[in-house]
DNA sequence: TCAAAAATAATCAATATTGAGCATGTATTA
DNA sequence: TAATACATGCTCAATATTGATTATTTTTGA
């Protein structure tokens, strides 16, 4: 068999099964274990697939889901501490705001106990919930569809309560933020309700960590020119900060 | 399996159902429990999760998680459970509902586990979260105005939703039975929504433990002749049980 | 409150994986 | 044909992972 069949064909076990590991990648295609390893370690330096002890893991799913430590730098919490901490000085005593659902919003929503008089609409019930456990501001659940998994409400019902409801700011967050191909996301339904969010605020504020820039994700959300303000964190390569800069000048590093 | 895959595969199950003990972890994924330690030990230094005694939980849900707790402090509980076992034999797979909020409502969501194709339609976000963790059934959250104490939703957000949805069955709990009064409940914004969610059932029931029959509440819901079948505990006074069925035949009492 | 039970952390030996160096085989080119 | 480059497989020392055992800590229930 051949160096670039057999590549090929690792790639392809590795993506349809998500894990390989080595000794089955020998069985599989009747090489040796140095071989295997070598073939792994080439497709992982051109960033095909990812290396890991005892084996590879697709690429993809690194991507998609929160995954191995080994492989991924951590969640990146301090930097989406900074990142809440200068989106939370954009509010004031009084303000509507949408709080878009992840884990960068969760840290928003944290922050807010200096604040008692705010109206708080979100699709996330974790958000909700911690806002209305630990400060006196006003939440309002954005109900819907229940996802286990991200404990989010979608669909059409939070579709339509959200096109019901105006406010002053909507802090979205999104997967991967691309100059050329904008904001994008992973979960099709998160889709509408981001750009419904969007369409229903004055100042619309994008939050995020460094990590989401040049990444991609399945489904489009806007253009990063539509935010009044980006913020994100000081790990931004300059280059990038630059060409981000050109479509968008509200961007800040924090 | 390689530790990659296996972490992987951690943050899945616990992302999924809320918490995984060690010793679940073990069974599933077929390590010894030394090894799941590690496992957690590492992702929760890197955020992915929460490390608890016993076990590890999603950490979004960190926030919500003596949310069961808390209710099951409640009264009567052994009442409340037989009911709610009554309650769930008039459910069918497949059946949409209405789901109340309050204890004894909590009580039959956790009774939901043997079924699911259930449509499950509650604003009581305890409700919610148990079904959502515990079953594959779908949940349905009915937004609105959070209530901080209770962890339930109101106003006329929450009771336009209602509006909008016609399903079988409504489980409703209240506050106060009265022969001569009807049903009634404290929370002046409960009563709209307990209204709506009969108004749209074919079938009402109603869950109530016997120390609510000849109490007083602040608002009036309904007539006790409004119902389709009343489920309370066997502590009903003879007496009062004789009243009752005059004017409703359809009582049970467990 | 205290003692029993359960869960955890630390340690260690057994096992598995890895990368490097080297030998072999094969295709390509001068 | 000889020289060369390259792919492959093998061995082995270094490293990483794992499960068992032990002591320690935490939780539970009287």
């Amino acid at each position: 068999m051949l160096l670039a069949e057999r590549q090929e064909r690792i790639i392809r076990l590795v993506k349809a099964n998500g894990f390989m590991s080595v000794l089955d990648l020998c069985e599989q295609l009747g090489a040796s274990s140095a071989t295997i390893r070598r073939d792994i370690n080439m497709l992982s330096d051109n960033g095909l697939l990812l290396k890991t002890h005892g084996g590879a893991m697709d690429a993809m799913r690194g991507a998609l889901m929160d995954l191995p430590v080994n492989l991924r730098r951590s969640m990146n919490t301090e930097e989406k501490i900074r990142i809440a901490a200068e989106a939370v000085l954009r509010i004031k005593e009084g303000d509507s705001i949408f709080l878009d659902s992840g884990t960068t919003t969760f840290e928003i929503a944290r922050k807010l106990q200096t604040f008692s008089r705010l109206t708080v609409l979100t699709h996330d019930l974790s958000v909700a919930l911690d806002i209305s456990r630990n400060t006196s501001n006003n939440v309002i659940v954005m109900g819907g569809g229940l996802k286990a998994d991200t404990i989010t409400c979608s669909g059409i019902f939070t579709e339509r309560m959200i096109s019901d409801i105006h406010v002053n700011k909507a802090f979205i967050a999104v997967d991967a933020v691309s100059v050329v191909h904008g904001c994008m996301c992973f979960a099709v339904d998160e889709v509408a309700i981001k750009r419904q969010m969007m369409n229903n605020a004055m100042e619309r504020i994008l939050v995020c960590d460094h990590t989401k820039f040049e990444n991609m994700a399945f489904v489009n959300i806007c253009q990063v020119k539509d935010f009044n303000q980006i913020i994100t964190d000081s790990g931004l390569d300059e280059k990038l900060r630059r060409e981000i800069l050109e479509v968008n000048p509200n961007l800040l590093c924090v």
